[in-house]
DNA sequence: TCGCGTTCGTTAGAAGCTATAACGAGAGTG
DNA sequence: CACTCTCGTTATAGCTTCTAACGAACGCGA
């Protein structure tokens, strides 16, 4: 056990070591450019190999580009799962904190999980298993949160609807249904607010995303 | 008088007879493939002539992508303007489910104007001019909008900051701060349902986007 | 109606990309 | 020590954007 799988013959060690390198230099690339105008042959004239070599670590464009997905997933996940794991129990605001955060970190990643989606591309398993594990930590935070704003008809109206649909819950399958639109009305407000901010939407209006940011989230968790 | 410039001489006509094809072209590409794998070469040879026969009516790709989004903001412009126009007076919710109805007509669109954006991409005067003219009709909708929930402290604080910077409200330079919060979070909330839903991160919840939306748009109209 | 200039579409080509094929050299395994 | 599997190489096909140079056609003024 220990160094378990991963560090099975030298082989597989010096190509993990490789193919993480290769991620490295395409974070880079995309930070500079967007996900659009990474270039493979960009990526292994700057690791020092033709372009071709590259094909041994991943089949196509794709598969490291999906790979990358998979890596923000990763780290977005194990930043919710930091906050839940911290303060005491968990909490909607330092969740939308903890989200905005990342997202300002590094927007490019941002966009490469809630961007424009690829044409082709279809998320696989794995990745909507991080998916779920993400809403998990949020139900426990809708779960623990307070007293909330008197609901709209129409959201009563969802409620309804969420209660027989609640496949998406995962391990939570008794969430009463307000948590559940709770929950999705934080995934949507944070990332309605965010995603015009990191687009540049705002600029030139002079006002302060922070805020805005603030105010949609005191709007989730009421007064 | 009449037909103005646009019908100057027989060979302007037939110019822009010609850039209009090519931009239908385009726009039957990318509703197939997405808007990064639109090719001026693949349209050229559609419209049954030779690739760089296309560079005698658009500078670049880019400028047939700006062109593109510029016919995107205006066809949203129009959606919004004729909801304005006809019903009595200015409605939020006719407004945004014209948004909706606009989303859905073409995905890919909604994902030129809204979606991640092009890294050296920055949006010319004109079409930061129908942005705001777009702000102004939300705007009177707000204005016009009945009683709304009791703010949250920080959208009280938002609102105080707005207050401040309003240069944005371009023909509404009177408009009150609860007015202006209530665009921007229109705005923001619709725009994070529907990216969601366009994008597909909602597909396999079982759970049906038309009302997650109305339910977001009760939580602006107020119960 | 006739010429002349502007504009259009062409082909050729440079530079870039993804991706495959075939080959040589090296590393690890039995 | 030899054998095999993997790696990195070059060559190549096919695609892209975009520039350059040439010929033809169109329309405007005379």
């Amino acid at each position: 056990m220990g160094t378990s799988a991963s560090t099975r013959t030298p082989r597989e060690r010096y190509r993990q070591q490789v193919r993480e390198e290769v991620k490295e230099k395409a974070w880079q690339q995309i930070a500079g450019s967007g996900a659009s105008a990474l270039s493979l042959n960009a990526i292994a004239k700057q690791m020092g190999m033709s372009g071709p070599a590259l094909y041994r670590y991943f089949a196509n464009r794709d598969e490291l580009i999906t790979e990358l997905i998979r890596d923000a997933y990763r780290s977005l996940a194990d930043a919710f799962a930091d906050v839940a794991g911290a303060g005491g129990g968990p909490d909607l605001g330092a969740l939308a904190r903890a989200l905005r955060r990342w997202a300002l970190e590094d927007p490019h990643r941002y966009f490469l999980v809630y961007g424009t989606p690829v044409p082709g591309y279809h998320a696989p398993q794995d990745i909507t298993a991080i998916a779920s594990e993400m809403m998990s930590v949020l139900l426990d935070a809708c779960a623990a949160a307070g007293p909330r704003p008197e609901p709209a008809p129409q959201a009563r109206a969802f409620e309804d609807h969420l209660a027989g649909r609640r496949e998406w819950a995962g391990d939570h399958p008794d969430a009463p249904s307000p948590d559940l639109r709770l929950a999705l009305a934080f995934w949507t407000r944070l990332h309605g607010a965010l995603s015009l901010e990191l687009a540049g939407h705002f600029t030139g209006m002079g006002l302060d995303p922070a805020l805005l940011f603030e105010s949609e989230l005191g709007s989730l968790t009421g007064h």
